[in-house]
RNA sequence: GGAGGGAUAGCGAAGUGGUCAAACGCGGCAGACUGUAAAUCUGUUCCUUCGGGUUCCAUGGUUCAAAUCCAUGUCCCUCCA
C-alpha cells in the first residue's frame, strides 16, 4: 500500500505544519524524526524496540544494500519490510550522500558516479536509473532521487552546475521509477544561496514528485545560519500539500529551527552514533556518559524520562556498560536518544498547536545549551 | 650448590653512551561526531609558579655526557644438580 500524507494545520506564526501520515492502517504525526538504519537495521535496536519508543518512518540505504546483500536478495526475501521484519514505513536514501562521503569530485560525471566499493575496493558505477531501479526492488515506501550532495565548501559556480545536473538526474530517475506502491521524492540543493535554492526547488517541483527534500545541509563546516537559510529558501518554493524532508538533520535545536522553516521530516544517524560513543541527550544538554563523575550516579539519565533505559537502569550502570564496551550499553543509550528526539518532536507539535513554537525554541535553547 | 636471563612511567613493552621526559600498545582522563567506510576518531596521561625540576630496582663508580658501560647488593625467571 502506498503511504498517504495529509496536511492538517499550518502554524500562524511560523512556517511550521502539522500533518498525518497514513500507512498500513496506522497514523503517524508530522513533524517527525526518522531514525537511520543504513544496513536495514537501526544499529543495536530491534523493530519491536523501535515501535515501542515511537518510531514511524525509518531509513535504509540504497548504496549499502546494493553492495550487500544485493537488491535481488532483498527482493527475493519479499522486500525490505519482510527482510528486516519492520511493518512501519521505510524510506531509502538513494546513495546521494555517498557521493559526498565516498566519491571524489572527479568521479562524478553526467552519466553517474564512480565509486570505489568501500568493502573490497572494486570499481562501481551508480547512475540515477540504477539507484531508482535498486530502490524499486528494495520496495521501500519512499525512494529518494539520486542527487549530488555537494560539500558546504563548494563554491557558487560548482553548486550551480551540480544543481543543474542533479535536476537532470531527478528527471532520469523519475522516468524509470515503476513501483506503484512507492513514493519518489526530489531533492533541492543550492547551499546557502537564495537564487540557487529557488531555481533548484522550482525546477524539481516542475518535474513533479510525491515529496521534496532539502539536501546538502549539515555537511562539513556549514554554519547553522547557512543551514537555516537552506531550509527557508527551499521550503518557500515547495507545494504545501507535499511532505518536506530535511536530510541528515538531527541536532535537537536544528529540528526545531527546521520545523519553524516548514520542514516535516528529519533523519539523522546522530542519536544512535552518539549512543555508541557514550553520549546521551537530556533536556539540560548532551552528556558524556563515560565521564568519571557518573560512576556512582544511581539514578536514571533523566528522572522524568519514560524510556525503557530510564525506567529500568541507572546512569552508573549504563556508564559501566559503555566503559566496559558492552553492547547493551549502546542499545540502552540508542533507545534513550531516539526516544528523546521523538519526545522533542511531540513537544514541537504541541507548540505548533498552541502557536508557541518560537517561545519553546528559546526555552529549549536556554535549557539545552544554557550556562553549562 | 652450579649455569644463564631479567628488573624501564598505572600495566605490558621498545630503547644498549649524547638527537631520551623515554617509541608503541593497553588502561586512565577529556573532546569530537548531523541523508553511517564511524561500537569510530582526536587530544592528553612523572612534577611544575611553565623558567624549570626529578626519573629508567638500589648504592657506588667510569665519562664532558649514563636507562644504556663497570662493581656490589636486592628481587624475579629458566635450566642443571
Amino acid at each position: 500500500m502506498k503511504l498517504q500524507f495529509k496536511l492538517e494545520k499550518k502554524d500562524t506564526k511560523t512556517r511550521g505544519r502539522i500533518g498525518t501520515i497514513i500507512y498500513n492502517g496506522r497514523e503517524y504525526k508530522t513533524p517527525m524524526f526518522m531514525p537511520v538504519g543504513t544496513n536495514a537495521t537501526v544499529k543495536t535496536l530491534s523493530p519491536e524496540e523501535l515501535k515501542e519508543i515511537g518510531s514511524g518512518i525509518i531509513l535504509a540505504n540504497t548504496y549499502h544494500l546494493w553492495l550487500r546483500p544485493g537488491e535481488d536478495i532483498v527482493a527475493a526475501a519479499g522486500g525490505l519490510h519482510k527482510f528486516m521484519n519492520y511493518d512501519g514505513p521505510i524510506l531509502t536514501d538513494s546513495g546521494g550522500f555517498q557521493v559526498f562521503s565516498l566519491a571524489r569530485p572527479k568521479d562524478i560525471s553526467e552519466e553517474g558516479v564512480l565509486f570505489k566499493n568501500h568493502l573490497n575496493g572494486d570499481k562501481l558505477f551508480l547512475t540515477p536509473e540504477k539507484s531508482i531501479a535498486i530502490q524499486n526492488k528494495l520496495d521501500s515506501d519512499i525512494a529518494m532521487s539520486f542527487d549530488e550532495c555537494p560539500p558546504a565548501t563548494a563554491d557558487y559556480e560548482y553548486l550551480k552546475q551540480s544543481i543543474e545536473r542533479t535536476i537532470r538526474w531527478a528527471e532520469r530517475g523519475k522516468k524509470v521509477h515503476n513501483n506503484p506502491n512507492q513514493m519518489l521524492f526530489g531533492i533541492v540543493q543550492g547551499g546557502p544561496h537564495y537564487d540557487l535554492r529557488k531555481f533548484s526547488a522550482l525546477e524539481t517541483v516542475k518535474i513533479g514528485f510525491d515529496g521534496y527534500a532539502v539536501g546538502g545541509v549539515a555537511n562539513d563546516h556549514e554554519s547553522k545560519e547557512d543551514m537555516y537559510k537552506a531550509f527557508e529558501y527551499s521550503t518557500e518554493f515547495l507545494p504545501d500539500e507535499k511532505l518536506r524532508y530535511a536530510m541528515g538533520i538531527g541536532e535537537p535545536i536544528d529540528l526545531i529551527e527546521g520545523v519553524i522553516r516548514g520542514i516535516d521530516l528529519f533523519d539523522c544517524v546522530s542519536p544512535t552514533r552518539l549512543a555508541r560513543h557514550g553520549h546521551a541527550h537530556t533536556w539540560h544538554g548532551k552528556i558524556n556518559v563515560k565521564n568519571n563523575k557518573y560512576k556512582d550516579m544511581f539514578k536514571p539519565i533523566e528522572e522524568e524520562c519514560n524510556c525503557y533505559a530510564c525506567k529500568h537502569y541507572t546512569l552508573a550502570y549504563i556508564r559501566h556498560l559503555i566503559v566496559a564496551n558492552e553492547t547493551f550499553g549502546a542499545r540502552l543509550l540508542s533507545i534513550h536518544n531516539i526516544y528523546f528526539l521523538h519526545q522533542l518532536m511531540a513537544k514541537i507539535r504541541e507548540n505548533l498547536e498552541s502557536h508557541t513554537l518560537e517561545e519553546f525554541r528559546d526555552k529549549f535553547y536556554q535549557d539545552y545549551y544554557g550556562e553549562k
